[in-house]
DNA sequence: ACAGGGGTGTTATGTTATATCATAATGAAT
DNA sequence: ATTCATTATGATATAACATAACACCCCTGT
């Protein structure tokens, strides 16, 4: 992401955060920015190490804890359970409305797509939410349970990787 | 599972260790029935004070990560990587080539459920494996991705818990 | 000016997990 | 049965991930 796109959902997230009443500060900006530059998800400690090696000010991870449960509140970050790890929602500029993420990872760069969101027009985005989390409800129903959440995590070679594999 | 399953299990498992070149030590043999008495997934740690509530000779934490590192290659126990707890197979004793596992996590009361054994005929087996999966799998091809291995863990509500709620 | 709430600093502690070296148990070869 | 190698476990330390609790600061509305 280039800094002009990133500028652009930093202040669609600083937009989002005055509507519900909150406040985008500098360093949960600073934190969120982190992780938009970031093509990997990173964890809490890696992006305070990222954030002390640019900022004057050095932060403690309690705080980057503290700013990464407001992001996630405010749905502009995600946080990976299989991995521990945080990535930043991919859908900030899109529309209002954010389903249940879903996430991509490649097992061998790290490299995460995040899809199925809600309000997303992008034709390139792929259905998976709907259609397969119906299909799996289903399924889970035939079993006598019911699906409730379900963030899926699923690991995949890349496209460049499977090629750097073949 | 009553004690009488419990020793078929364990049986079972001795024999799998031994016909792979390993031992099942009374340890590990502990540590694998305190998972299958147990209806929930238990942390190390829990499985360590546990341990410790029954036995005399204390055992350390490390030795219980030990412990299931070795039940995991030995496919007695699964991980679930969504909450850092483990669960003992629950196809020991079916065929002999497991699938990848799947879990449906009761958000409620925490009673897991895995399904989707290779080997296993048991008619009421649930086949989310085969069919969702491959459906997964065709819908990350579609956005240029390959599905490597993804054990989903589904949030759920079992049939007890729907009930209670409604 | 000041009261109250939100944000951050700071310290402590809890939880999950791995590294490393020492020691003990086991089994195979002589 | 003794030696030797291998595997299993003990013990200690430390890393990595995460939350609790209290103090302080700063903004904002009155």
């Amino acid at each position: 992401m280039n800094k002009q796109q990133i500028d652009r959902v930093i202040d669609k997230a600083k937009y989002l955060c005055e509507r519900s009443g909150t406040r985008l500060t500098e360093k949960r900006r600073s934190v969120l920015e982190l992780l938009l530059v970031s093509n990997i998800p990173l964890s809490a400690y890696e992006i305070t190490d990222a954030y002390n090696q640019i900022d004057e000010k050095p932060i403690l991870a309690m705080s980057v804890y503290r700013i990464l449960e407001f992001l996630e509140s405010e749905n502009l970050v995600h946080k990976l359970s299989s991995t521990n790890k945080y990535v930043a929602c991919s859908h900030i500029t899109c529309g209002e409305v954010h389903g249940i993420p879903q996430f991509l990872i490649c097992g061998e760069c790290q490299i995460t797509r995040e899809i199925a969101c809600g309000g997303c027009k992008d034709e390139k985005e792929i259905s998976i939410s709907k259609s397969v989390i119906d299909e799996l409800g289903k399924l889970v129903g035939k079993a006598g349970y019911t699906l409730i959440n379900s963030q899926l995590e699923l690991r995949v070679l890349c496209n460049n990787c499977s090629v750097s594999k073949a």
